[in-house]
DNA sequence: ATTTTTGTACTGACCAGTCAGTTCAAAAGA
DNA sequence: TCTTTTGAACTGACTGGTCAGTACAAAAAT
């Protein structure tokens, strides 16, 4: 899986391992409360190797957040494409995608979630950038949703796409923190139910 | 307002200061990233004081939780009493009530944001039990409203008191981030519609 | 032969927490 | 009334330690 003609399979390894150890550290501790060398040590490589393969510590960060977006839009762009005529389905579907992302990777989920709203930090653009992608994925599907009549056309989409993602975000690691014991189904059930208007009596 | 016996007023007055400075610095940078000496400056004391009023750096943070938290189960509570015989108008109080106080509060509520779902870190008992009181308000709500048959009966109210608690946090912080042209009362129109599960088209 | 990694040592900046000393308003004493 | 004392509140220089980033020669992998 890694023979290819310039060899960049080893380093392409050192890097994932860097990622990992990085988004475990940073999940629990904090982007500063994180050294370099806990980082290094955690991948089991020397710190030389962090800096060979990254510019600095804040590069470190800013790569695995773009790396860590984009696995997530792919996978929220796929449920969505699986259900080409049922927007409703397709904002399902993409529920579903996000939560099974979050459990597989949940101290992504968390440092997402910690560093998303902060203001005046060094990644603040990358990640305001990557926030509007996600989000985009959910509004197209709302507004094909609005379009087709499945939701009410008065509804700001936008907004409600925002909700939606952040509900999601924050509602999927409030239960792998909390209530763990809870089934991906459980929780998926209940948000689905909002976003479809089920939860009144009927 | 300040004369009694002991003259407590003024170190009431430092320590508040010192709240807000800490606050905004935070939810600017988070915990690790700020210092006590910024702390000190922007509080327009000198660092001495800060070690004065309070243990260390962690235990101010840890008391601005407390004040923060209190502040927003002591308003959740109040609009909660305002509607006694109708709970899901208690819901819909208690989440314009809870916008109003993070438009109020956004630097607090930033940080809440940011440090509420971290593993392993001081101050996380702390933080559970405060989410635990403020998710219980809302779940209080949630169980009358089952029992007097305006919401099903098969929801999981801890579930969706955690859903809605995060959610309002979320979209809330989202929209004064992101999103500060919209007016309170559309972010509060499109938050009701979910809760009362009005989405879908009529 | 070239790329990548290792390990150790180093530097300069920064930072949490300490402490000896200062300020000042109010109480006690004259 | 005037002086002295008290003590809570505050100050800011200082200390011991940590950390990002650098340097580089030797080793390993490709």
């Amino acid at each position: 899986m890694t023979s290819s003609r310039t060899g960049g399979g080893r380093r392409e390894q050192t890097r994932q391992k860097l990622f990992v150890a990085a988004q475990q550290l940073i999940a629990e501790q904090g982007f500063s409360a994180t050294s370099v060398d806990e980082i290094a040590e955690r991948a089991g490589v020397a710190k030389g190797t962090v800096y060979y393969n990254f510019k600095s510590k804040n590069e470190l960060f800013e790569e695995l957040l773009r790396h860590g977006v984009g696995l997530l839009t792919a996978a929220l762009r796929e449920a969505s494409a699986a259900h080409p005529d049922a927007p409703i389905d397709q904002l399902d579907a993409m529920i579903r995608e996000g939560l099974a992302f979050i459990e597989q990777y949940r101290a992504f989920a968390r440092l997402l979630l910690s560093e998303l709203w902060r203001t005046n930090r060094a990644w603040q653009n990358t990640l305001t950038l990557l926030r509007e992608e996600a989000v985009a994925v959910v509004r197209a599907s709302l507004d094909a949703a609005v379009a087709s009549g499945e939701l009410r056309a008065d509804l700001d989409t936008g907004l409600v796409a925002a909700a939606i993602f952040g509900m999601v975000l924050v509602v999927a690691v409030d239960w792998l923190t909390f209530q763990p014991e809870r089934s991906l189904d459980d929780v998926h059930a209940v948000l689905s139910t909002m976003v479809r208007g089920r939860l009144a009596a009927e």
